[in-house]
DNA sequence: GTAGGGTTAG
């Protein structure tokens, strides 16, 4: 066979699947110095492209001396479709302007439309008229779509709709799409009245003479997206062909506004109608089964896709699985999610990313950790989701250190990033540190995000700024739910329990819902502040008025106020009341309140049942002992000792600390490392005279029960929040708040200490321990002892 | 040779 008919015979059988073909041509041309046609050569680069192969249609473009304007929109349009907006530019600026014409700008303008620069794809499609080229409906359609990411008025669609019906296309179906969809787009811009556009939107669709499956999706998502899910359903059921992407934009539609039964009843009634199920009902659905927390409809759409999916597409099972990982990690179900993911034939960025932040959510922040570390592309979110797991976790230090690491690596830090960063300064303590990235967030926009702003408040909250929490929360453009609970938090921490309370009536009157954490919250802003009454009858009030099931995290706050108020038959009211068995978190609150008031039958009963429940927890051994010891038992004291060691339980040591100009000093327990630690013990002891020339009598009884020290007189003055403060006072601009932490709960004796040495030196001490804030000014504690 | 919608990761 000659060349000539070889040729022949390629060009019928090059089509665009052929890509085996394709290199068998390749090959061919290469070895045998064979010549083809630029037919050949023109379908040859089309195959690659067509199979995403662009470096080898680009080596086949470069052999030819002379390409015309179809081999150059061909390599043009697959680097488009790639999102390399570069190199489609370079074949555009290299095709001579002679060559030109309207399918290559149409090429182009896409092109920057896929690069997401709106202004170039419009600057072009002007460029394009003013040379001379008359747009066709192809122009439309891709400027039209560049125009809905730049156009924030109107005015802006009706230009071009005008321009549409002058080139005489106003009647072409996908032009009209491409022009509602702009003014869909258009609707969401803050700057014009969502209805207004959405009506004219409307009425270019009720006017069309043909509407296909785009033109029915497109308007059905726009009402999804203008928030008016009763005009998008309307619109719906009055639809009598069946368009599967439609139904799948609806039901979308329900599950991102949280009516996942809406979603439900919709995915049976598509079912049942004989619609298509495809993947992106599938991922909709599934979606909506992790959110709603609907194990049991998530595992049944599970089930049926592998009962029904006999040849699931590679893209099918990629989406799919990528949200069965995430459902089956918000279920709780870590392990089933890393079998899936496994299992996965092809993983992509979407997968990894899930992976991740499953593991996040389910705390395995060592599997997160290695996860991340094997990941073979990350994004932006990869770093965020694993910035702010680090932050939830207590590792402060190492979400900073990787949120510095990722604007290192030249990612720029989006809202949530921030967020990330600023709860690790949160949970440091940070306040420097926490200032300074509060600056970048205002400069660059962000202090309009609702979870920037939200991390901010808990930020200076924890921080001990309860004044620049609240500045934060009245001055947010919108709030919502969480920065509700977050500033009701921050007052409760700090005992201002009365206020919290009222932050929370102006909250049900600005008709927001409380949530299941905003009771979490107030119940503890109640037991803080000795408020029974009030705590009760919120707690009440959760199923009565909310229909929210207090779960066992509630009835342990509501135990713990109980307790704490010594109503210890009342508390075992409720433990008798509760739907369920006492768990460690109801003994723990039952322990606390008996431990406070002295009631050691109960208290003794509670730790017993938390020895069998958590016997690694150090708090309950320490507690016990020390009752034992107020009782003068010192064999029970012995005993419990020798449990502790014999089941190898460690107490956490004691740790405390400050910062001072943006550096962090940790000081433990009878400290030696801290290289000014002398000075700091020679400070004290002179504080303490003076301290006891106004009444401060050293509570040894904190000593004795003081499982760790044994030198009593020493251990005292040793404590790390004595040496944190004396260090704060020592480095400390004369009047500035001394604002330390510590890990464990505050000694007695240190806060009878600190109350003192707010007097003799005059100075604010603000202690944030394990579960709140102690404010000491002029011999007083914000906690009025109530702690 | 060129366009436009519905999904999954916080």
């Amino acid at each position: 066979m000659d060349f000539r008919s070889i040729a022949h015979r390629y060009s019928t059988l090059l089509t665009p699947n052929s890509q085996t073909l394709a290199r068998a041509v390749h090959a061919h041309i290469l070895t045998s110095g064979f010549r083809p046609s630029p037919y050949i050569l023109n379908r040859l680069i089309a195959v690659y492209c067509k199979s995403s192969n662009i470096r080898y249609a680009r080596r086949v473009f470069d052999k030819i001396p002379q390409p015309d304007i179809v081999a150059r929109t061909t390599l043009l349009a697959a680097y488009s479709s790639a999102g390399d907006v570069k190199l489609a530019k370079q074949v555009f600026r290299a095709t001579p302007m002679s060559m030109r014409d309207t399918v290559s700008y149409n090429a182009m303008i896409t092109a920057y439309s896929h690069g997401r620069d709106g202004h170039a794809a419009v600057w072009l499609f002007v460029e394009m008229k003013r040379k001379g080229f008359f747009p066709d409906s192809f122009s439309f359609s891709s400027v039209l779509g560049a125009l809905s990411m730049i156009a924030d008025e109107e005015k802006h669609c009706k230009q071009l709709h005008c321009e549409v019906v002058k080139c005489g296309v106003g009647n072409v179906t996908s032009v009209l799409n491409s022009l509602i969809s702009c003014y869909v787009n258009c609707a969401s811009s803050p700057l014009v009245s969502s209805s207004l556009v959405m009506g004219s939107a409307r009425k270019l669709f009720d006017e069309m003479h043909e509407r296909d499956e785009l033109s029915w999706t497109t308007m059905i998502a726009g009402y999804v997206r203008s928030d008016d899910l009763g005009a998008a359903r309307k619109l719906l059921d009055g639809m009598t062909e069946k368009i599967a992407c439609a139904w799948n934009a609806m039901i979308s539609g329900y599950v991102q506004h949280g009516f996942y039964n809406a979603a439900f009843e919709l995915f049976r009634k598509m079912h049942l109608m004989g619609i298509q199920l495809d993947e992106y009902t599938y991922t909709s659905m599934i979606s909506a089964a992790s959110n709603a927390g609907f194990y049991k409809c998530g595992r049944q759409v599970h089930a049926y896709i592998l009962r029904t999916e006999a040849q699931p597409s590679e893209h099918f099972i990629l989406s799919v699985h990528n949200s069965l990982i995430t459902f089956y990690t918000k279920c709780g179900k870590v392990v089933q999610a890393r079998e899936i993911f496994n299992k996965m034939p092809v993983k992509d960025l979407v997968s990894w990313n899930a992976i991740l932040s499953g593991f996040v959510n389910a705390r395995c922040i060592e599997e997160a950790n290695s996860i991340f570390k094997e990941m073979p592309e990350r994004n932006l979110l990869t770093w965020t989701v694993m910035v702010s797991g680090l932050a939830q976790n207590g590792f402060g230090e190492e979400a900073l250190k990787l949120f510095n690491q990722m604007r290192l690596e030249g990612l720029e830090p989006c809202d949530y990033s921030y967020a990330g960063a600023i709860m690790s300064c949160a949970v440091l303590g940070s306040l420097d540190n926490g200032k300074q990235i509060h600056s970048q967030v205002v400069r660059l926009g962000h202090d309009s995000s609702l979870s920037a702003s939200n991390a901010l408040i808990t930020m200076y909250a924890r921080c001990g700024l309860v004044e620049s929490a609240y500045t934060v929360f009245l001055t947010m453009p919108y709030v919502d739910s969480i920065s509700w609970n977050a500033m009701i938090a921050a007052l409760a921490q700090h005992g201002r329990g009365v206020e919290a309370i009222q932050l929370y009536e102006q909250m049900l009157k600005e008709d927001i819902l409380p949530d299941r954490i905003t009771f979490l919250t107030i119940l503890s802003a109640c037991s803080h502040a000795g408020l029974v009454k009030e705590g009760r009858h919120y707690f009440d009030s959760m199923s009565a008025c909310y229909d929210i099931t207090p779960g066992e995290d509630h009835y342990a706050r509501l135990i713990d106020l109980l307790c704490r108020a010594g109503l210890f038959s009342e508390a075992k009211n409720v433990t008798d009341s509760m739907p369920f068995e006492s768990g460690a978190p109801i003994w723990e609150a039952l322990l606390t309140g008996c431990r406070i008031h002295g009631n050691f039958e109960l208290g003794i009963q509670a730790a017993e049942r938390l020895f069998e429940l958590m016997p690694q927890h150090d708090g309950t051994y320490i507690i016990l002992s020390n009752m034992y010891a107020t009782l003068g038992q010192w064999d029970e004291v012995a005993r419990v000792r020798k449990l502790m060691r014999d089941r190898g339980v460690k107490k956490e040591p004691g740790c405390s600390w400050i910062e001072v100009e943006n550096m962090v000093h940790v000081f433990l327990v009878d400290d030696a490392v801290h290289p000014e630690v002398q000075a700091v013990y020679k400070y004290l002891e002179q504080l303490v005279h003076e301290m006891r020339k106004l009444g401060y009598v050293p509570d040894t009884k904190f000593v004795l029960h003081d499982m760790e020290s044994e030198h009593k007189e020493h251990a005292l003055s040793a404590h790390s929040e004595k040496l944190a403060v004396v260090y704060g006072i020592m480095k400390l601009p004369l009047g500035a708040t001394i604002r330390i932490f510590k890990n464990l709960r505050i000694c007695g004796d240190c806060h009878n200490a600190f109350k003192f040495i707010s007097k003799v030196v005059g100075r604010e001490i603000v202690v944030r321990d394990r579960k709140r804030f102690h404010h000491f000014k002029n011999g007083q504690c914000s906690c009025g002892n109530y702690w």
